[in-house]
DNA sequence: CTGCGGTCTATAGCAGCTATAGGGTCAAGT
DNA sequence: ACTTGACCCTATAGCTGCTATAGACCGCAG
């Protein structure tokens, strides 16, 4: 209403989200309905702002859509200790460490099949292949 | 026919896979369709098994469904130079290193935000979500 | 002949978007 | 006044790689 009050293609170009991305938060409940225009557009103020780029943060430090939901409840609620919000992270943490560890050990594994490669040969003498599937 | 096929369950034991998993892949159009029983149950022979022990270790290594069906496309073409393989095999590589970059400096990130935990608060004075959403 | 474990098909669901179809709105230009 | 174009709307289907469910059939032991 106020004239501070922004519309879709403007949350998103704030945000670096698209149109279509920030239509499907609010229908799964992420972000809450704004109100709307006239025309029917939806109408943002600097909450609406506010809450995306947490959401978006969150995204980029992986965290998942429901682990977002969880902090932003936590956060909407004073009073709730800190430590739920540190063990959600904490979790998340392990897991990306888990992740890097499984990574890592597949990246070895291509190298090593990788290295393989004699260069010049074809398809029935490929030692790639052979590593692939030894037997 | 042959007294050594066998039922779309053994397979998928004898490879970890599940039955459905299998019937999926069949879909797709990653392993053919097997000759069918009087009882129109799936029959699999030795080339069938050695398919699919392909096709899981290739998803073991990371490799989408589509670069499998690349490497299997392949593999059957014995003229066919073997760098198509080896370019496969590196691209995927590459991709595996680019994610445990960014996984390690995401990992980073959440070290350093969970670090600023004091331990006792509520969530009004909660240092992860002012990390997270700083300003 | 009844029970059970395996198999069959077909369909829907998961995350987290993205794309498409088929329209309405609004401000600027002519 | 009219048209163009950029933006917006809803609803639906698609993506990857499976997994789950429903409802039926097959085959063998007791």
């Amino acid at each position: 209403m106020a004239r501070e009050d922004f519309r879709i293609g403007d949350l998103a170009r704030a945000t670096g989200t698209k149109v279509v991305t920030i239509r499907y938060y609010e229908k799964i409940g992420l972000l809450p309905p704004p109100a709307r225009s006239t025309g029917n557009y939806r109408s943002y103020d600097a909450a609406a702002l506010d809450r995306l780029r947490f959401v978006r943060r969150c995204r980029d430090l992986g965290f998942s859509l429901d682990q977002v939901r969880e902090l932003l409840d936590l956060s909407s609620d004073e009073e709730r200790p800190c430590g739920e919000v540190d063990s959600i992270t904490a979790g998340h943490l392990a897991e990306v460490e888990r992740k890097i560890a499984d990574l890592q050990a597949l990246a070895q594994e291509l190298r090593r099949i990788s290295a393989t490669c004699t260069g010049g040969g074809t398809i029935s003498n490929c030692r790639i292949l052979d590593a692939i599937a030894p037997g």
